[in-house]
DNA sequence: GTTTAGCACTCTACCTTTCTGAGTGCTAAA
DNA sequence: TTTAGCACTCAGAAAGGTAGAGTGCTAAAC
């Protein structure tokens, strides 16, 4: 069953109304705000229609209607007029993330704040992920007697580091030879091929200090272990305090849960590969309310995008807001901040 | 002007009484709770008397009394009993803190997070400070032609590092005599005494490498920045989300307030540098209510104390809760991680 | 068949009023 | 100095009343 061209129009134009005012909307201010060429009385008529539809909802007999999760999904899909920004807008982020960054991290950091900034919501950046990175250099450094950093560079520019204890008694030049092994044997190696079995071949293949096989496996466990962790997400959210001024916040108990939700980057970051993977052709992935399969966040609208490193897929970056949301906006902002970490990550 | 003592065991019994329950405390349930051997009646005219001299307030009228701040300082002063952290408590705290950690951060991360689970309140963790780094080594790893990691390792063992551009025909030979040239000039050398000067002349004196000075001047210019960056402190904050569930903060207004001042994490580092300042002597700090010169933060009480590194003086770690704070509780709780992250901190 | 005017109906939000009870301060006696 | 007793105050809950935004339905008009 697929509805009529005025029901479509009034459930854009509803779905309109509710996102600016956060109120139910009625019939009558309908007309009012709107060049609807027919009466009050027909509209209702309309109103009740999608409502037996499930596209609307009423909180109570004597309020207007509200959107419900499928009357959102349905605007989004195929009612709204996709904005473009402004160019003000353009302008500002451009001067936000402009410039040139030199880690991939604080580019994400500034992302991320930029994009809360815009859209006024709460937005997050993530770190490329794994699949699509592999190993292209691996340091030691010796920092004293017994702790070496490790340095791991990863294909897509992420960089890494990390402190490990290692016996007392090796040098520098030890653990300078056992590095060179490991990086020679293993740079180009995508991450999911790495095991402590290929570090350990790398270097026995490449090395030429002579070291007790035990006193070797200790070190190159631990480097095994910084490879592992290079890969681990890391999350950016930044704009959470604004979440208590929007009014369907007002009440604290939802936003104690979505804070708590929100406080496990795991979780969240965990939940973005996921719907990644779902809608793996599309250029950007929309959630709304009941969509959402992460506990606290069923009062919210999630948008993703993913950005690529020189072409290829990479991480993603995103926003999280109130259902009603203004969609075409933030996904025009997301996209522009998209593609200046783009641009960005391939010019390198 | 100083009270007597069934005063001050009123203005004790009451605060205690208002931490637990967050109701304004009556003469009659001050006498169901507690064994004062005299009358309502009695403890009126004390009440009366202490909220003359401004230990009290009432909400209005018919209202028992809750404790001003100046009631919570002088409580804090010389009234609540110090207790000790129970067995179950401590070993809790030990469970997540008492493995060795490699790196500074995730120690101090480790311990906000303990902290907040523990307080139920939030929790920060700063990197040392300033004044009690000198930089002990300066590594500069070329990663591909014309980008270069630089790493920095400071007395406190807080090891940062930062990826720069520098021109793209400079070898990695190159870059490593000027990193080794200016490591052996400056370090041991207090970071504020280093400057782009200092590092210039320790580049000059040591390096045997013959470079234009406008090119070696660009990597040390660099070099210098990075070290510089190095001593910005790195704030961890945790369980903020918990504060929603308080009732002094069912009000969004209020959270909104606080949420926002707290998502500035220099102005809270700044806040507690000053107060550190101020109260050097002491071994912990607290602020209270209208003593805290943080916009958002006047509903609050604050404690901070100062870890140390191999026994001299460093950063800070602090909770921060509502003036119906536990106090002694939280005290006994900060110091007993600031003891665990001490003995890390010492014994490397 | 679709649209519309008209009307009775519903229900929340808001205001006012009343009532209750916890808590007070004061007074006068112990 | 302490206490019993009492009149007083005031927030908050409960109850009642009103306004108005919005509805659904019916019957007439297009």
């Amino acid at each position: 069953m697929t509805l009529d061209n005025r029901k479509k129009n009034v459930l854009q134009a509803i779905v309109d109304d509710y996102v600016a005012t956060c109120e139910p909307v009625g019939s009558k201010s309908l007309i009012d705000r709107h060049d609807f060429m027919v009466s009050s009385a027909t509209l209702r008529n309309d109103m009740a229609e999608l409502e037996r539809l499930g596209y609307l909802e009423q909180p109570h007999t004597s309020a207007g209607r509200i959107p419900s999760d499928k009357g959102y999904r349905e605007y989004v899909n195929s009612l709204m007029k996709v904005d473009c920004l402004s160019d003000e807008e353009g302008q500002e982020i451009k001067e936000k993330l402009g410039r040139s960054f030199d880690e991939i991290a604080s580019l994400l950091k500034a992302a991320a704040s930029t994009l809360a900034d815009q859209t006024g919501y709460i937005s997050l950046a993530m770190t490329p992920k794994l699949a699509s990175s592999y190993l292209t250099q691996l340091k030691m450094l010796m920092i004293e007697p017994g702790k070496v950093l490790v340095v791991v560079v990863l294909s897509a520019g992420v960089v890494k580091n990390r402190m490990v204890r290692i016996p007392d008694f090796l040098t520098q030049e030890q653990i300078a030879q056992i590095s060179n092994a490991v990086e020679q044997g293993l740079s180009g190696m995508p991450l999911s091929e790495i095991s402590l079995i290929t570090v350990a071949t790398a270097a026995k293949d490449n090395q030429k200090v002579e070291l007790p096989d035990s006193l070797l496996n200790q070190v190159l466990y631990e480097a095994y272990t910084a490879i592992k962790q290079a890969d681990n997400l890391d999350v950016y959210m930044d704009g959470k305090h604004r979440m208590l001024a929007l009014p369907e916040f007002s009440d604290t108990r939802r936003a104690q849960e979505l804070f708590n939700t929100l406080s496990h980057d795991g979780l969240v970051a965990g939940y973005v590969d996921e719907v990644t993977k779902e809608d793996e052709k599309k250029q950007y992935m929309i959630r709304i309310g009941q969509e959402i399969t992460l506990e606290g966040l069923n009062d919210c609208s999630f948008i993703t995008t993913t950005y690529t490193v020189n072409g290829k897929v990479a991480g993603n970056i995103g926003v999280i807001g109130p259902k009603r949301m203004e969609y075409s906006k933030v996904i025009s902002q997301i996209n522009f901040v998209r593609m200046l970490i783009d641009q960005q990550l391939s010019d390198s």
